[in-house]
DNA sequence: GGTCATTCCATTGACGCCCATAATAACCCA
DNA sequence: TGGGTTATTATGGGCGTCAATGGAATGACC
């Protein structure tokens, strides 16, 4: 497996550590990278981590905009400028900075989930509301897409 | 044969495995992935399982929404968050997490339901009522469709 | 010397992996 | 066709390993 799935919740301990999940582990071994790289994500109360796949995907998106832009340097100084590198300890641990656990609303325990290519950290409450709006979201969009047409329908295939 | 098809249901044991049928392992040998990709079914309570073809599926899905948009995290987060890839043993069994039970109401048994590319698992009591209500639509839709014919439908003409 | 952080070890419970048995289905050969 | 034999499947259990977690020891830095 070379993507990051399902969802797990787990409790910091009295030092602030918290294991990242192996199955989460092993990918970021795959990927190559030392460490976790992270940053909070832009529109959403959770962290954005992974490793080098993370790194590229944020380089190609800043690689966009002509240099010296506006846009650009926006989307550097909120992205590059608050992003972080986090060190794994021997037993697969990472401490969160404040400002992350902060910006999450983080306080004794997280909630790590697979979105592909990258994972994300969420404080366990919020997470629950949020994966229940999203799952809303894409129930209603299947449901409007199955009326339109039954054959070719990418949802149906979840069906 | 390359595709999920037919039913069958088996019990759980004392630890919580389960018998993969034989047919739908073969088929999953097939396909090339090492364990069992599913998820919870978005409108029923049913377990969606397959291997590539049904990961590929997802992917494509979620890869329609560019890098960043609401929409993408939305989708990977309910399609992708919520996903698990089981592993099989080597008796061809495995461990549905507690989540995915939950959703399906299993207790102690589930009924394997093959749907070409993929396959759902069940609770036995609630696959039967599932299977009985979709029977009886699928006859009152065949009923309807044969009256249109004789009135030479176009529709008819596909029958 | 005390505080903080990092590295190292220790526990416990779950999980992966291995072998054993029973029942069924497939097969073969008279 | 029948009867016996072999494979394969479904299922049960034992045991070692690893993950998650807690705490101690070590070192750096005021």
């Amino acid at each position: 497996m070379d993507r990051f799935v399902s969802n797990t919740t787990l409790r910091l301990d009295s030092k602030g550590r918290v294991s990242i999940p192996a199955s989460f582990r092993s990918v970021l071994g795959r990927d190559g990278f030392d460490g976790l790289y992270c940053y909070p994500a832009l529109d959403r109360p959770a962290i954005d981590a992974g490793g080098n796949a993370l790194m590229a995907e944020i380089e190609a998106l800043i690689a966009r905009f002509a240099p010296f832009s506006d846009q650009r340097e926006q989307f550097a100084l909120a992205l590059y400028g608050t992003s972080e590198t986090l060190k794994i300890d021997g037993e697969g641990r990472v401490v969160l900075s404040d400002s992350l656990k902060h910006h999450a609303g983080i306080t004794e325990a997280v909630t790590f989930v697979g979105l592909g290519h990258k994972f994300q950290i969420w404080e366990p409450g919020r997470f629950k509301t949020e994966l229940a709006e999203a799952t809303d979201k894409v129930r209603a969009l299947k449901a409007q897409l199955g009326s339109q047409s039954a054959a070719h329908n990418a949802l149906g295939a979840r069906e």
